[in-house]
RNA sequence: GGCCCCGUAGCUCAGCUGGAUAGAGCAACGGACUUCUAAUCCGUAGGUCGUACGUUCGAAUCGUACCGGGGUCACCA
């Protein structure tokens, strides 16, 4: 357990002992945070508790302060506790507290971090989820990388997660797709195609598709009927281009343990049939007419009856149609009875990965999920905004239509995983990101990938050096554990230690908010917080880590060491970022 | 026009389930290298937190309106 978590439940003491706490509502107490002060001058922790219950006991905040302040003078851990501005409470730790957070870390080694918030729960988290049609460009690589590393987060804290992708490859797409790679299989027969037709798919990306075709059916696909080819030949384009994409993924170390097809929710007694007719069963399916949206009328409006789902019911801005015209499912019905069925799987808890063009989608899935699940399963919808592609200081300008898109595979190649992973997640998710080929590969201080990495592998050089200078001492894992940590006693050396002690803190502050940036800088802060403490070694000679001169306070701060890269190693392996032990 | 996201230092952004004097990096200026990899560190300067009301003991954070930027808007996926 961290001392922040330590010191809520010492503070709800205080006030149980102090007050009538029974007048004071559950929902109030939890409002009282136990936290490091925005200004470090101002103590180690520091507690807003007087201030939340002030009003409800009719009291000077201020007042009450000094009743809590009472009890921490008796703690033995404390120092000092004073009361600070409009009535905060302040409170300094004596330095054997920092020590038993070393020695904590130290002994947990990679758990350290973890905790229990997830209890186990079942939760989906579906991402990228990209047509499979092409390679994966660089649009889709954020919510890639987003997905996973909430995924890997989510894990730490004791989540039963499944990482899934949701493959359409039901809608009409794929028989755009078929026939693109019908012209393809043509082409690889030896007919000329000449210019791909508009509408198609041009990419070179289908021409080993194309040729598969012909080792395998040789000339007979040309003798079939369309409706007989066609479905042949999507079954195999299928394959190739989740093939494809699942090498993308790769790449980026990314990988779902389902995949799950759309075409397998369709059909007469499918998925979606069932769901509607569930729905209608609970008076949630109507015959209507929807009003045009306002003010923006579409020149090919059509004023028709149609099936409606009952979304406003659930704080959607309007219902919405479950039917196409042609009386094929609409896209929005094959997801609810997909949402619908992830429920039944067993995930009440759900989270949703979407590219910024589907922010208008949000509500109508939320809608759906409560409507699916009477309540019982939450969604929470994470959008991630775009991605603009710097080269130079000149944005690329990337065209579908011409097919001059940027893949993901070129990006990765060019500058790396690590790279391309820490510069995504280095940003919250809902604001757009620009990403610079030059400063991402830049190894200074402005590229935040590299200065962590760095700070990794610098720590590693310390054991290096320290195995050099000193080669009869033991300074395994063992050995360090072992190490009088009272000797990290210096402000420099505590300073350190309190930065790596927020570590659990932080993570269960990013997995409740589904927030993975804040992992990244955090991650970032250690770093600087080890830099800061190595270049003091230089000023002072005292400080360094390795000091033949004194093995005690070598193995302690070999100790401290190890536990900052403890915690570099986790974050960034939640990341999904390697902690190299050498640059290159 | 409706809905969603964003607006914080010259630039790029943290901070947002209300809390203290609003933070970091870059750029600018001034320092620290016979190195435990200076591929780093320290310091100075830089702000009407888009605007205006409101709620509150207390607002960058919550509410309302407006301004500016982006996305989206039956039947596509």
């Amino acid at each position: 357990m961290d001392i922040f978590t330590i010191f809520s439940i010492r503070v709800a003491k205080a006030i149980e002992q102090s007050f009538s706490s029974e007048t004071l509502p559950k929902a109030l107490l939890d409002r009282i945070v136990v936290e490091p002060p925005r200004d470090s001058t101002h103590g180690d922790l520091s507690t807003n508790a007087a201030m939340v219950i002030a009003k409800p006991l009719g009291k000077n905040p201020r007042e009450i302060a000094a009743k809590i302040v009472e009890f921490f003078e008796q703690d033995e851990d404390v120092k000092s506790v004073e009361i600070a501005g409009p009535g905060f409470i302040n409170i300094r730790l004596k330095s054997h507290v920092w020590h038993q957070v070393l020695a904590s870390i130290l002994e947990l080694g990679s758990e350290y971090g973890r905790s229990d918030i997830g209890k186990g729960e079942k939760v989906n988290i579906e991402y990228v989820s990209a047509n499979p049609t092409g390679p994966m460009h660089v649009g889709h690589t954020r919510g890639a990388v987003f997905g996973d590393a909430l995924a890997s987060l989510m894990q730490f804290v004791n989540y039963d997660v499944t990482r899934e992708y949701y493959v359409n490859d039901a809608g009409g797409q794929v028989d755009v797709l078929a026939k693109s790679v019908f012209l393809r299989y043509k082409q690889a027969l030896g007919e000329d195609i000449g210019e791909i037709p508009q509408g198609l798919y041009p990419g070179d990306y289908l021409v080993p598709v194309g040729q598969a075709l012909v080792s395998e059916f040789g000339k007979t696909l040309l003798d079939m009927p369309e409706k007989q080819w066609l479905e042949l030949v999507k079954s195999r384009v299928l394959d190739a281009m989740l093939n494809l994409i699942k090498q993308d993924l790769a790449k980026l170390n990314i990988k779902h343990e389902v995949f799950f097809s759309e075409k397998t929710l369709h059909g007469e007694n499918g998925e979606i049939a069932k769901t509607i007719a569930w729905l209608e069963e609970q008076d949630l399916v109507y015959q209507g007419k929807l009003e045009p949206p306002k003010g923006k009328t579409p020149d090919d409006w059509e004023d028709r009856e149609q099936t409606l789902f009952r979304a406003s019911n659930f704080g959607d801005d309007t219902d919405r149609a479950l039917v196409k015209s042609d009386g094929s499912y609409t896209y929005f019905a094959s997801d609810i009875a997909y949402h619908r069925e992830k429920y039944i799987r067993g995930f009440n808890h759900q989270i949703v990965v979407l590219g910024a063009d589907h922010s208008g989608y949000i509500k109508r899935l939320k809608a759906a999920v409560k409507a699916i699940s009477d309540g019982e399963a939450d969604v929470d919808v994470r959008i991630c905004q775009l991605v603009r592609l710097l080269r130079n200081g000149q944005q690329i300008k990337m065209s579908k239509r011409s097919g001059e898109l940027v893949t993901l595979a070129e990006v990765v190649d060019e500058v790396g995983s690590d790279a391309v992973r820490f510069m995504l997640l280095f940003r919250r998710n809902d604001v757009p990101l620009d990403f610079d080929f030059a400063l991402v590969k830049e190894q200074t201080r402005d590229n935040p990938v590299f200065y962590v990495q760095y700070a990794h592998a610098r720590a590693c050089s310390i054991f290096r050096t320290a195995k050099k200078e000193l080669p009869d001492m033991d300074i395994g894992e063992a050995a360090l554990k072992k190490a009088d940590l009272s000797l990290a006693s210096s402000p420099e050396e505590l300073e350190l230690i309190s930065i790596i002690a927020q570590y659990p803190r932080l993570i269960a502050i990013a997995a409740k908010a589904h927030e993975p940036h804040k992992i990244a800088f955090y991650i970032h802060e250690v770093a600087k917080g080890l830099h800061k403490f190595w270049t003091k070694g230089k000023e002072n000679p005292n400080l360094r880590f390795v000091n033949a001169n004194s093995l005690n306070v070598t193995l302690t701060r070999l100790a401290l060491v190890h536990a900052v890269n403890v915690v570099l190693k986790s974050g960034l392996a939640i990341l999904g970022v390697n902690a190299p032990e050498k640059l290159s």
